[in-house]
DNA sequence: CGCGCCTATGACAACGTTGTCCAGGTTCTA
DNA sequence: TAGAACCTGGACAACGTTGTCATAGGCGCG
């Protein structure tokens, strides 16, 4: 055995190599493929052959590189997910939730952040498909995805999350943006508010738009005109919302209460009230962690981001089953924490 | 060139398949090579040809399988990064700074959450390994990592954050947990306070021994000694925080403050304290979105997680470069925010 | 006792890419 | 004008794994 023994009397693989199953066959005298056929679990070994071949593997430290397995199996037992920013407590949840999903179906989750940039998303999940995932779990930043639409044909399951896709079908899971919005300006209607601001996200974004949407419906069904000084609708970030916020509070007609549509415009709307002498009514889309502690609770319309991530992943696994055939569109509610800011009566 | 017709005239692709550069080139009519040129801007190629090359793969919506490249190449620019909860409000940031160094060197990230058990993390870890990620980011959640030696060995870059690692020797980038913790309970101390009560995760977890070490060098410098009423140490779920902060809060000699030493603990002991008819100060480790809005607002001891998350990945970068050489132990100060809650007097 | 079947094992090709090396053609120089 | 230097392009092997198929024993049965 003349093979075997050269490779065994091999000097230790140099910093930086690896041993392969070519090394483990040589070390534990048997064939290539029986090793593998160890690592795989596969049958038709012999107790002792085996023995020795966990015992080659041990010494050696081997360790299968996935890929070459994934080059010559296709499969590559992970998921992309795009998300806007992982740092935002939206998300956290969502992510985590679909991590437990790919993880009960052996796979791993590849995070991307796209920054709101639909040029980095499409990068992004252009790099995922080069990566071949088997599936793709998109919050997206832009409306037009049809740049995706080789991959899904080529057999790349592909879930939307909490906005719709553009311009191509797919599976889609949604919050109820629209009735959740609605509901939850007509909770301040029904407190006796009828000067009630907007302040949200740039209405290109989908949930953006729908919760401006929700907010004319209520205000439309409660028979308000709504003026435009009541409405801001742009960046979320926090030198615009307290400029937009103070403005709505200020001025001939000041709202008495303000409906923010999203968690991040909520926290800033909080501390520009904070300053405020009136007390000023608020509903917040998106719940936030210590709501309840603040004086008063905050009111806000919930929605579930981990039955989200956990909806969608499901739908991805079951589009990698086959069992699934048309996309659908996938409506989750919300729901109404009342905490006492929204039931502020209005004060002038 | 019956080659280049036969396979141009091929039925599309089925569902599922992929064009491979071999196609390309066949369907451009060149080499394959020079398909490889193309795709990866390597020079040597007429402009002619590169059009030639460049129509092709729009026209078959070709994407190069990054699984046979790795496996050529050897390096899979991708790392991963192992932390405890993706939900968890703290990691979140960290990861995503993670992500921004990553993407700043062509790197994506896989995340995994090991949910604080050991057998997760390594299973994460080696499935990662097997991925033949650059890189490892590890907030461990063991206390052993010899399991990572061969892996460490064979060239995989590895730093750990938040905590060591376990027996051993590798990057670590830390938080002044004992600093911080020491400064805050001496911040209860200077304004009064002598029965301070402690509540923190389990003592296997470096943060959370770092953290009582520190309480307990800051009552001893104070000269007080501390009873084991006073303490709790374990697993950081609601019901058993809230049970602890109840217990030190009622009895003989109830304590006028608590130092809670990390974000889930604060707000389980927020919740705990709304119900006190006393007022309870208190100081937190980890800073908490709204703390400031809370009346009275939180004073906490703030660590800064982008940081972390940053320095570890930019060394990690700087393993893979081959510009470091020996393991280091990096420690990130903290920072006492004062906010109202850690300055309340003692009250009985 | 011989035949066929079953089991354990191994040889070999293939997955899709990149690095090496060589061939053929063009341009410049002596 | 011949030869050298250069430039473009392609053939081929290799990366490490898995699927297919072949082979060599062992065993039961007639």
């Amino acid at each position: 055995m003349p093979e075997t023994t050269r490779r065994a009397d091999r000097p230790a693989p140099r910093y930086g190599s690896r041993p392969t199953m070519k090394d483990v066959a040589a070390r534990a005298g048997v064939g290539l493929k029986t090793v593998s056929r160890v690592v795989n679990g596969e049958p038709g070994v012999t107790p002792e052959t085996e023995r020795r071949v966990q015992e080659a593997i041990e010494a050696l430290g081997f360790r299968r590189n996935d890929s070459a397995r994934v080059l010559r199996k296709g499969r590559t037992s992970s998921i992309g997910l795009i998300l806007e920013d992982l740092a935002d407590p939206f998300y956290g949840p969502l992510s985590r939730a679909v991590e437990e999903v790919a993880r009960a179906h052996g796979a791993l989750l590849i995070n991307g952040s796209s920054a709101e940039d639909p040029e980095r998303e499409q990068e992004l999940a252009l790099a995922l498909c080069a990566r071949r995932v088997d599936g793709l779990v998109v919050i997206p930043a832009g409306d037009d995805h049809r740049y995706l639409e080789p991959e899904i044909k080529a057999g790349v399951a592909t879930v939307f999350v909490d906005r719709p896709a553009g311009r191509i079908t797919a599976d889609v899971v949604l919050s109820d943006n629209f009735g959740g919005a609605r509901d939850g300006v007509a909770h301040l209607i029904a407190h006796g508010h009828r000067r009630i601001g907007f302040i949200g996200d740039m209405p290109r974004i989908h949930t953006a738009a729908e919760r401006l949407r929700g907010y004319r419906a209520a205000m439309e069904d409660a028979g308000i005109a709504v003026e435009d000084s009541w409405m801001s609708l742009g960046a979320t970030d926090p030198e615009r919302v307290r400029r937009a916020a103070e403005a709505m509070l200020t001025g001939p007609a000041p709202v008495t209460a303000i409906f923010s549509a999203n968690n991040r415009v909520t926290v800033t709307v909080l501390r520009v009230l904070a300053e405020q002498p009136r007390r000023v009514a608020l509903v917040g889309f998106d719940d936030i962690e210590l709501a309840d502690l603040l004086r008063p609770g905050i009111t806000v319309v919930a929605q579930d981001a981990a039955a989200l991530g956990r909806t969608a992943a499901e739908r991805l696994f079951r589009q990698l089953d086959g069992s699934l055939v048309a996309p659908e569109r996938i409506e989750l509610p919300t729901r109404l924490i009342t905490r006492g800011s929204g039931e502020l009566p209005p004060e002038e």
